[in-house]
Order: C-alpha cells, then sequence, then structure tokens
DNA sequence: AAAAATTACTTCAAACATCAAAATATTTAA
DNA sequence: TTAAATATTTTGATGTTTGAAGTAATTTTT
C-alpha cells in the first residue's frame, strides 16, 4: 500500500480531531449553555447521569488532579449544573451528581455524539462497520500499549 | 442496525479522543523535548516546517485566539523551538519559522503519527482501507456542516 | 495627500486551570 | 485509644485563555 493513503488519512484524522475539540465547545456555545467551557461540558460527561461517581473516580477518569476537579465542581455547583452529595456509608466520601440543568447539558451534548456517529457510519453496511470497529480497536490497542492481535490474511 | 453497536463505537472514539490527548502528551515528556505540552506540539506542527506561515493563519488554523497565540508564541521562542520573521512586503505580518529544534520536534511528533496510523490500519486490505478512509470523510463532514453526499447502497 | 478605515499583531486584566503539598475529616487497624 | 490510612479540600504558585483595548502599518476614500 501506497503511503500517501496513510499520509492522507493522518492528515485526516488530525483535523478530524481538531474539529471535534473546536466544534462540540462552539455548538454548546450557541445554545442555551454558553457559560461552560468544553472542559466543563467533559467533567459533566464523567459524572454522568446515571451513578453518583465519587470524586476521586471522576478525577482518575479524566486524568486530572482531584485538587483540580475540587475547583471545576465549585464553579460547576455555583453555576448549577452539579450537585455534591455526602457519601451515607463513609462520610469522607462524596458523590457528585447532576441537577436537572446538568441533565440537559449531559443529554444535549450526547445527543450530538450520537449524529456524530450516525453520520459517521452513514451508508455502510452491517459487515463494513464492524471492519471500521476493528480498526478503531487497532487504534485504541496502539493507544494504550497493547500489541495488536493482528487478524492478518492470506 | 443495532444501536448498541453504535454506542459501543461511540464510546470508543471517545476513548481513543482521550488517550490521544493523554497519550501524546506523556510520549514526549519522556523525550528531550519534556518542556513541550501537547497545545505547544500542536502549534510546532501547525507552523510546521515547509513555509513561513503568518499568525493570523496559523491562529486561525488552530481557532485559537490571536493574543493567545502570540502568548504560546512567545513561549515558543522563549524555549528555542520558533522564530518570528518580520514580513517583507507588509511590515505589520509576522511569518513564523522553526529552529532546528522545532523541526527536530516536527519530525518526532510526525513519526509517531505515522506509527499510529500504520497501526491503525494493520491488517487490513486496500479495499478495506479505502472504506475506513470514506467514514473518516463522512465524519469529516458532519463535524464541517457539509451534508454528507451518501453512496446508499440496496 | 490627508483623513479614515482596515489589517495584523500585541498587551492587558480577569477568569480559569493546573499542580504539589499541607490541612481537615473520617474510617480502619493496631 | 492511639496510629495509620483514605477521601477530599485548601493553599499558594504558575500558566493558559479570552475579549477588549492598544499600536503600528497599509489601503481606501475624499
Amino acid at each position: 500500500m501506497t503511503g500517501d493513503v496513510k499520509q492522507r488519512i493522518n492528515t485526516k484524522l488530525v483535523q478530524a480531531y481538531r474539529d471535534i475539540t473546536n466544534i462540540e465547545e462552539k455548538e454548546l456555545k450557541k445554545g442555551p449553555f454558553s457559560d461552560l467551557s468544553i472542559k466543563e461540558i467533559h467533567a459533566i460527561n464523567a459524572i454522568s447521569m446515571y451513578e453518583h461517581k465519587t470524586s476521586s473516580q471522576v478525577s482518575k477518569e479524566l486524568s486530572i488532579n482531584p485538587g483540580t476537579l475540587t475547583a471545576t465542581v465549585n464553579n460547576l455547583a455555583r453555576k448549577g449544573y452539579v450537585l455534591r452529595l455526602r457519601g451515607e456509608h463513609d462520610r469522607r466520601v462524596i458523590r457528585l451528581g447532576l441537577t436537572r440543568k446538568g441533565r440537559s447539558v449531559y443529554r444535549l451534548h450526547a445527543s450530538f455524539h450520537r449524529k456524530m456517529v450516525d453520520t459517521f457510519l452513514q451508508g455502510f453496511s452491517d459487515h463494513e462497520i464492524s471492519l471500521i470497529e476493528k480498526a478503531i480497536d487497532h487504534l485504541l490497542n496502539f493507544l494504550e500499549g497493547r500489541p495488536n492481535t493482528v487478524s492478518t490474511r492470506i
């Protein structure tokens, strides 16, 4: 295979990465949640709707210093997106939750992602999609330092 | 197609995005350029080796505030990666270039990307790769607000 | 050609993000 | 019951980002 194709795919991936960073933020700035930065949205996303994660879980998930998360949560709580809930069993832990407003943001962001993936996969057959998924798996393996179990064909 | 697959692919894409952000930075921290952040590397990359872009071109390309680029370039110039060249025709214009050290970073980062794409595409046939490229095109179209010319099959 | 508008970039002040280390509160182990 | 461990917050220091105002050079208009 020619390196040209790889080079071209690389450029496109870089472009996609950049676009996602920019567009996610701008999309939301236009809506009713213009007081949120992309980092805050990612924090809201990590906190998530469906369980009450602890502060340390969330800070690990986001790979940020616990002190940084405290500051972020302070801001998000002040703006009315996030709640702190004191743990019941263990009163040292803080469990984080979303307010109604926080849940709207969560859903809006989720729907952006759904649309994005829908478009990404538009027009491909099931077989082709499973192929694409395999390529993404390769990428994840590379990124997470796992050797790729290459399904070589002859 | 079941939404499960899409949901799974979405999760993987999010993971890949997060990994790329984290890993690119850590990779470089280990090497001889540990005084650079990921944003600085992306700036070096945008400034690029092959032409002398202007400040505004670069700040547009990175979608950052011009003032932010000024600060970034100040830092990169101080650390010896980037040069400012006053424009010859129009003396308002600043053209940006890389020092020898800046060019090394550029090449190191490029080789990381080459490895990443190689692994991403490992084990796929040419046909499959062109399929994957098409999916990435879809994604870019979506991100950049272009309608997708769907190649629907029956 | 002088004044006005435009442009390319920089500076500034304020908000926010980040980290390591110390402090606080709570729980568990000795 | 004291000591050690854990979960989070505070503190202080440093860096990043932004919008808006400022400076300088160029182009357009009158």
